[in-house]
RNA sequence: GGGCGAGUAGCUCAGUUGGUUAGAGCGCCUGCCUUACACGCAGGAAGUCGGGGGUUCGAGUCCCUCCUCGCCCACCA
């Protein structure tokens, strides 16, 4: 240790973090070792964060949490299995290449070797100018590069604020062994019949020019207008009125439809219906989706409108009519059967219009005279009614979402969804309310999980499809890979038995173009960290996991998707409880985000205040709790770690050896002690540091260092057989709080631990020292005396009080000090009165009783005398 | 439209199964250089617990209802 005079006056936090997180990293604390049984350790299957180069302090918030139960729970003595991963495959990624390097990828171009290394970031200059084309390849090189930097980034602020990660378990997502996992876990799903590929019509985004799932769509509210339009009835001059906010949609129209109950219609069922400007015969059925009170009560069926226009074109096998292209311009169109000539040449302007201005142009259409089936009159009736409504759109898209037919893959979970519901009900959700997400979500799958995204950056889709002998690829003929050979990426690798020249050649190949969801991928989380089949006796360690923290926004993802995987692989539950974060709001109650965030960075909190300071803010929201962003709360911690660290040097102070504890306070102390323990283990237990903090906090300040230590500081250095009792309570008392404080302010714990207890204890450090539990007090005898603290502090307040008013220092002597306590407390309080005496600064002092008081309360009176 | 969470001192938040004058920290006020700490210490002021009903000997806590905020889900012709 070193000698209490050499310790600086105040600690440094910047010093304390640079001495301990290399010694952690390079003595290997945090290390998970696969030797120890499955019952005595713990593991966490920690959420990767998507790396986007900007780092604010909503991400030090969640994480920090985590580490916090990681600690604990190593401390208890667990072998905690806690890696870190990045999310580094998907769409954010490549959006952040594009920019940063001013570049687009173009799938068709050969690939460059050498070529992206000598990309430099983009300058304003060089952005000014045409995007840089590169081939797919040379495209993943740059997300390598950058997500390589933005791992590190993270990283840094990872080690600086003391997560206690075991980095030996790094991963992300986009790996190699990430990219095997997610192929295995295709072609385990494929053989298990949980896998198919359809080409219904699935949500496409038409500005990233992919398929979405229905866990990627938001609905946000934009202006529209509804559009009242005159059809014609076949055979007949009669028009009838059909309302819809999508008129672009007209030449998709392929039927009507109203409520079989609805009067007004009733005598149209199986009649044919005519479309205005194309004069289009198209059928009316009568459906009981149909809602009588909205717009007319007769819907225009368009191939396709949205999802329910699905449901119809499936059930009453309607012809297609695809009039929205998949960049989100209309396309082609003929009009065979058309009741007019004119039909083509109307529609011809249209096509290769975006689709507003397609929309804009066919009301333009609409409204001229003649463009109802019948007569001369316009088909728009009425002006249009401007409204606000909810449309679907992909949540990092611009365009709302279009009901496309492509070829995709899916994974099968409709049929599956009170299974989905039960292994839902079956985690621990802490707050337990979450758990009513997963449910709802669930409850309302409406789709299949759509798996194939259209993207680049991504785990390859393992499959080839055949070509037959004319040149067309047959997308029912799979051809997969050897299992020893994954990952593998089917545009530039061969398939077993075919040679890379085959591929496109009639009888050849043509690999899958398509990547998986990021998700599906990222839901083999605990397989990618297990091993999984590529390791089954590390898996069967770990798996099912211990806990499994995460945010709440992604619980109809990420949660979501690795219930279902771990379901589907292995007829279990990923994990046995769920920790779900709150978010940190601005200071406007905001979630805090890019454009709204603080703009400090957490680097620059933990560089004013402290790593310890910036964890004792995530400490102080429990699990689930959006926490407003408090520059207060990190100045609360700074001056907790400080007062820690002189506590601690009043401790070490103390001349003399310990000795055995023989005094009444100091075993009543250690006794609040050992109850504060059982409170905070308790807390631990149900995952509630904040509790567990606030009460060790509270302990600590109030009893430990404003009463306790003054209590004794006059007996500690007296050098009689008294002292070593104080002392020993001291020390014994000062190694609980520092352990109980470990989790949360690690790097001042651990310092302090150092100067002493480090040998003492002969733990290396703290964070692997034992957690306090009752063992720490077996050698104290309690207390006889319940109350002992209450009334002693409650006496010593009212001495205070006293000097406070007559506004003296708190060291002025006072003469004939006279306590008036409770009947009950005074034999209590006499059993201590020479420390009382001694804290008070007092010759001595006189017990009175009032039975009028509190048993708890005190009165003080006396004479003070000018020191 | 259905659901969940929140509304407690100027601010940030605790208030466990209903139980005596509702708590903490910050801020504010009044003092104190006290040999661990002035990044400290002591004392103090400050709340009709969102509104209104009800149950109860007793309600911040339970029930009903309404209001405000946030979120989840749904509807989206």
């Amino acid at each position: 240790m070193p000698a209490i005079e050499d310790l600086p006056k105040n600690f440094d936090p910047a010093a304390a973090e640079k001495r301990w997180v290399p010694e952690w990293l390079s003595e290997g604390r945090y290390h998970y070792d696969p030797a120890v049984s499955r019952e005595r350790s713990f593991s966490i299957d920690t959420p990767p964060p998507t790396v986007s180069g900007y780092l604010h302090v909503g991400h030090v918030f969640s994480y920090t949490q985590t580490d916090f139960i990681a600690r604990y729970q190593r401390m208890r003595g667990k072998n905690v299995f806690y890696p870190m991963g990045w999310d580094d495959n998907g769409l954010p990624t490549e959006r952040r290449v594009q920019n940063y390097f001013h570049v687009r990828c173009d799938p068709s171009l050969p690939y460059e070797p050498g070529l992206s290394e000598k990309f430099e970031p983009a300058s304003s200059k060089t952005r000014s100018g045409p995007a840089k084309h590169v081939s797919r390849q040379n495209f993943i090189e740059l997300c390598n590069r950058v997500t390589t930097q933005d791992e590190e980034a993270f990283k840094e602020l990872w080690t600086r604020l003391g997560l206690s990660v075991d980095w030996r378990q790094e991963y992300a997502t986009i790996s190699e062994h990430s990219r095997h996992i997610a192929q295995l876990s295709f072609y385990d799903l494929f053989d298990k019949g949980h896998v198919y590929q359809s080409t219904a019509p699935m949500m496409w985004d038409t500005g990233f020019q992919t398929a979405v799932a229905q866990a990627e769509v938001e609905d946000r509210m934009i202006p529209g207008a509804m559009y009242r339009l005159a059809f014609g009835v076949k055979g007949t001059n009669d028009l009838v009125q059909v309302a819809t906010t999508r008129p672009e949609l007209v030449p998709a129209c392929v039927a009507l439809t109203a409520h079989p109950e609805d009067d007004r219609y009733a005598h149209l069922f199986g009649k044919t219906a005519v479309t205005p400007l194309f004069g289009m015969p198209v059928p009316i059925f009568s459906s009981e989706k149909v809602d009588k009170e909205k717009g007319t009560g007769l819907v225009m069926v368009c191939t396709f409108g949205d999802a329910t226009d699905v449901e119809w074109w499936q059930e009453e096998k309607l012809p297609t009519r695809q009039a929205i292209g998949r960049s989100g311009r209309l396309q082609p169109l003929s009009f065979d059967g058309s009741l007019r000539t004119d039909a083509a040449d109307q529609y011809s302007s249209l096509v290769e219009l975006p689709i507003r201005k397609a929309r804009a142009r066919i009301v333009d259409m609409l409204r001229e005279p003649g463009s109802a089936p019948s007569g001369t009159a316009p088909a728009l009736i009425g002006e249009p009614e401007t409204l606000e409504h909810a449309v679907k759109f992909y949540e990092k898209g611009e365009d709302p979402l279009e009901f496309i037919p492509t070829r995709q893959w899916f994974v099968r979970l409709l049929d599956k969804k009170n299974q989905l519901i039960s292994q839902g009900e079956k985690l621990s959700w802490t707050p337990e309310f979450m758990g009513l997400r997963y449910k709802s979500w669930t409850e309302n799958l409406q789709f299949d999980w759509c798996v194939s995204r259209q993207r680049y950056f991504g785990v390859a889709i393992p499959v080839w499809y055949g070509v037959d002998a004319d040149g067309r690829i047959d997308h029912s003929k799979i051809i997969r890979a050897d299992l020893k050979k994954l990952p593998v990426d089917p545009t530039s690798d061969a398939p077993p038995g075919y040679t890379p020249d085959q591929r496109g050649q009639p009888n050849g190949f043509v690999g899958d173009p398509d990547v998986f969801d990021t998700w599906f991928t990222s839901s083999m989380s605990p397989q990618i960290n297990t091993g999984w089949v590529l390791n089954p006796d590390h898996h069967r360690q770990l798996f099912p996991f211990n806990v499994r923290p995460q945010a709440h926004e992604i619980i109809r993802t990420w949660a979501f998707y690795t219930v279902a995987k771990a379901m589907l692989h292995e007829n279990s539950l990923p994990w046995e409880n769920v920790l779900i974060s709150g978010w940190v709001l601005d200071p406007n109650r905001k979630k805090m985000s890019k454009s709204v965030g603080n703009v400090m960075t957490p680097g620059e909190w933990i560089d004013k205040y402290g790593a310890d300071a910036v964890r004792y803010w995530a400490a102080s929201a429990r699990l689930g709790v959006d926490t407003a962003f408090d520059e207060n709360v990190l100045k609360v911690g700074k001056r907790l770690a400080t007062k820690l660290f002189n506590a601690a040097k009043f401790v070490y102070q103390q001349p003399g050896g310990a000795g055995e504890i023989t005094e009444e306070l100091d075993r009543a102390f250690l006794g609040e002690l050992a109850q504060l323990v059982e409170r905070a283990t308790a807390a631990y237990e149900r995952f509630d540091y904040a509790f567990a903090l606030s009460e060790t906090e509270s302990f600590f300040w109030t009893v430990f260092t404003d009463n306790y230590i003054e209590l004794v500081k006059d007996r500690a250095k007296r050098g009689d057989a008294t002292s070593s009792s104080a002392i020993s309570a001291l020390q014994l008392g000062l190694s609980v709080l520092l352990r109980l404080f470990a989790p949360v302010l690690p790097f001042i714990t651990e310092e302090i631990w150092s100067w002493r207890l480090r040998g003492e204890t002969g733990s290396e450090s703290i964070h692997r020292a034992p957690w306090p539990s009752r063992e720490d007090f077996s050698d104290v005898e309690a207390s006889k005396n319940e109350r002992l603290i209450e009334v002693v502090i409650a006496a010593l307040t009212s001495v205070r009080k006293l000097k406070s008013e007559a506004k003296v220092s708190m060291i002025a002597p006072i003469e004939g000090l006279e306590l008036v306590v409770h009947p009950d407390a005074a034999p209590v309080l006499d059993s201590v009165l020479g420390d009382v005496v001694a804290a008070a600064r007092a010759n001595g002092a006189k017990l009175i009783t009032d039975s009028g008081l509190g048993p708890a309360e005190a009165r003080a009176t006396g004479r003070l005398v000018a020191a």
